[in-house]
DNA sequence: TGCTATTGTCATATTTATGTAACCTAAACG
DNA sequence: CGTTTAGGTTACATAAATATGACAATAGCA
């Protein structure tokens, strides 16, 4: 998978924030803390979270107005923000909404809520593409339906084989070395040996079988390619 | 008819919305009510109504920006949307026409006229499936009737596997993550385990019997596929 | 209210996928 | 030619993901 989703969480009071914290970070979500707005504003700047958690009721800027300046700037635009509150006010909640907030959690919540209502809000604000299918000499995949066929015939491949056929047939005729695959395909920041690469590479050209096996193709002393054109 | 048709109405004056909302349950609809759009989008991802009537000018952000906006979410893109309007004004109807609204109706409007559009735009923009039986390879649901026969047999399923049933005969040939079939089968705002999904996804196959429960494939490592094709 | 169907969650099997090491082969090179 | 080196293959232990069965809480309903 990609790389972790990393989450702002902005609360005056340290116990809060860390128990927060905790509870995303059993999810699988890399946290930030900041104490106050300002700290937030640069955090957000310089780190370009996924996702900010702001508490309503803060010291200095408060958090809806925070969320206001943020939606203002056309850097922070499009972070997506979660307002966190003590308050049940029908009003207060009108007017976050108001402020471009993309949810709100009334504290106290359960760790499940919160997870469960981020997860939402990131789905949400990461629209995927149109993903259309890639055919190249019969070699179909549909990223839509998740599948690959090969004149038609369905090709089994796991899920990390599939993953790399999807990158090559989106980034074809160019070389890539094992590290930049393994960056590209398994993800920036996991610990696997370069040559893990070459068995996957085995895996997906056996799958492909020996009508298709060509495409991916052994580039000696640099790594791997992807090409309809005969080496 | 089996269940009534669910409404929202969506106008940040009560008055209005009150009145609208009469005219609508003598017809035999059931309405929601919400003042702006945040408190609508809300709704539509917990409520899934039928069919949304929208104010053009609200505080806030605006009717036609808010239909806009949900056209871009899968989720909420095929909500029917007819939008209220004081406007005569050509340009915007142009305007509320590209963000995908199904019709129009000029303030001040007749309960009649309302309800007449109403019932065009729902009776034109049920998708099939919805209102019309769905075969796949011998299995049959019927969302009028309720029901779902496989060759002819009736096959007994709880709600919740129908409406998992319904919306994979409708979506076919797609895969979903588990946490986009909570959202389309469960509604927006519930917090379940992604893993309940797994346990539906049994109950499902079980009921559906050695003979169509290959329609309910495994996409590992991202969700379920429901596809006459076989895997 | 008491009873039954439905649901969401767990704990526990099963099944698959993955990363590595060991070994094999074929180029490149002197 | 013999060596060296990079890549190909295979087998295997382990990690992950999914399937399954059981259970307690709930929601409906008679």
């Amino acid at each position: 998978m990609s790389a972790s989703k990393r989450v702002l969480i902005v609360d005056d009071e340290a116990p809060i924030r860390e128990m927060i914290a905790v509870a995303l970070e059993m999810a699988g979500y890399e946290c930030m803390e900041a104490e106050n707005a300002q700290a937030a504003h640069s955090l957000i700047l310089d780190q370009k979270p996924d996702m900010v958690l702001l508490d309503w009721m803060m010291p200095g800027t408060s958090g809806i107005e925070f969320a206001r300046r943020l939606r203002k700037d056309e850097v922070t635009a499009d972070v997506p923000v979660i307002m966190l509150t003590a308050k049940v006010d029908e009003d207060n909640k009108i007017k976050g909404l108001e402020a471009g907030v993309d949810d709100y959690i009334i504290k106290p919540f359960s760790p499940r809520e919160l997870v469960a209502r981020l997860k939402a809000v990131l789905r949400r604000a990461t629209p995927k593409g149109v993903e259309e299918p890639v055919t190249v000499d019969g070699l179909t995949l549909d990223p839509v339906s998740h599948r690959v066929t090969a004149d038609g015939r369905p090709v089994e491949l796991g899920p990390t084989e599939f993953r790399l056929l999807q990158f090559f047939m989106t980034h074809q005729d160019r070389a890539y070395s094992r590290s930049q695959l393994l960056d590209m395909v398994w993800g920036g920041n996991v610990y696997v040996e370069e040559r893990t690469v070459d068995v996957h590479i085995r895996r997906l050209r056996k799958a492909l079988g020996e009508r298709h096996d060509y495409l991916v193709q052994t580039v000696r002393g640099t790594g791997y390619r992807f090409s309809a054109q005969v080496a």
